[in-house]
DNA sequence: GGGCGTATAGTCCATGTGGACTAGTCGACA
DNA sequence: TGTCGACTAGTCCACATGGACTATACGCCC
């Protein structure tokens, strides 16, 4: 819980995939396959266990217990500690203003809604600014490359960046009107059913 | 020369810039920094240095002697060699199509020049056609999530994924018209001094 | 001319990641 | 009934990364 280190990208899939349930770590990497988490992240098995293994050593989730389905391996089960919990929000509150790291934004804005409507409102108004800022600087930058008649070939990675920071500015403004008047649903309550966890396992061996 | 198991995005800058001369890894750590190219990936000193290694190991590049300014600390020289050459242009073919590492891709499109005109095209082609099936997979994965009544804030991250896919695809196309018609500046040869190397170390030791 | 900050040039270790490997089990098919 | 492939559950090692650390030298201010 101090400081832990800065989680990384697949650490708060994890724990945001146990808010759901309690869950074995091969549980958690077939459904976060299925789900087709691994468009944000790539998701190797290999790095998951591990992953899971240091959340645990850092008292964001605890064990509870082996179980054992028919005769297969045993399989460890992992519940979310409230250190754990307050992780997610805290990375999300950290990675949601920022404009560098863009794997990690995504997820960030994947688990927005773990926050309140008002707060994310308020933290992307602050990535906007630095959107903006960046937008500027790219400009700037092609237009000195401009007069110092810079071959066009190397200023494409430029012109493309500063074409999608605009696209990325007028997709945030249009998702903060829907924010703002309330056109967008929010809150955590409201997941239906059907769209929260599937193929649970069947029967649980605990009785 | 024989499959350098995948190059990462710093190993093709440090690669690239030493085609515009041979130098020590310092040099190459202040250069990139100055020109700014850790705006594509965050460049450490410690992954400079591990990065030359390896590829020094792996016979992309050769030392070539080690000089010393005054009496400051020695330092190894570097060349690239052939495979060193290659490798880039490789690397760039493999990734200028590929839709899935986006950083990869920024780093391609900046070394792009470094292949014939009409195979970038090629090139850019079949990521076009890749960008329009995720582009397609997005959208049939939004409209089933709206029959299934998924709320809004589950979303979110789709729908600007969808957003930023659109923006790609149209800019990828002015690209491509412009490289087609000719209106944009091409090859390796046409690079002015002035924005080459800059500061280059103003007295060589050796004779 | 003594001291302080910055530049030079690099090493090293802790941490993270990914792919290969192990090893048992279940279902299906011939 | 034997075996072939896919699923379950996980381990392990090589590689990549980043930040902290070292150590000397130069410039500059007082």
């Amino acid at each position: 819980m101090p400081e832990t280190s800065r989680l990384t990208p697949v650490a708060v899939m994890i724990l945001a995939t146990l808010r759901e349930g309690d869950m074995h770590t091969y549980e958690l990497v077939r459904l976060l396959k299925e789900r087709r988490d691994d468009r944000l992240v790539p998701l190797q098995k290999g790095t998951i266990y591990h992953t899971v293994a240091r959340l645990e050593r850092d008292g964001l989730l605890a064990e509870v217990g082996v179980d054992r389905d028919g005769n297969r391996p045993e399989r460890t089960t992992y519940t979310l500690r409230d250190a754990g919990h307050r992780a997610v929000e805290e990375w999300v509150r950290a990675e949601l203003p920022q404009i560098d790291r863009s794997t990690d934004f995504r997820v960030a804005l994947s688990e927005a809604h773990n926050l309140e409507r008002d707060e994310v409102i308020d933290l992307l108004d602050r990535r906007r600014a630095l959107l903006v800022a960046s937008l500027d600087e790219h400009r700037t930058g092609l237009d000195r490359a401009a007069e110092r008649e810079t071959p066009d070939q190397f200023l494409i990675e430029l012109q493309r960046q500063a074409a999608l920071l605009d696209a990325e500015i007028a997709w945030q403004d249009s998702l903060r009107a829907r924010l703002d008047d309330r056109s967008l649903a929010w809150g955590i309550a409201e997941i239906p059913d059907h769209i929260k966890k599937k193929h649970r396992v069947s029967k649980e061996t605990t009785p």
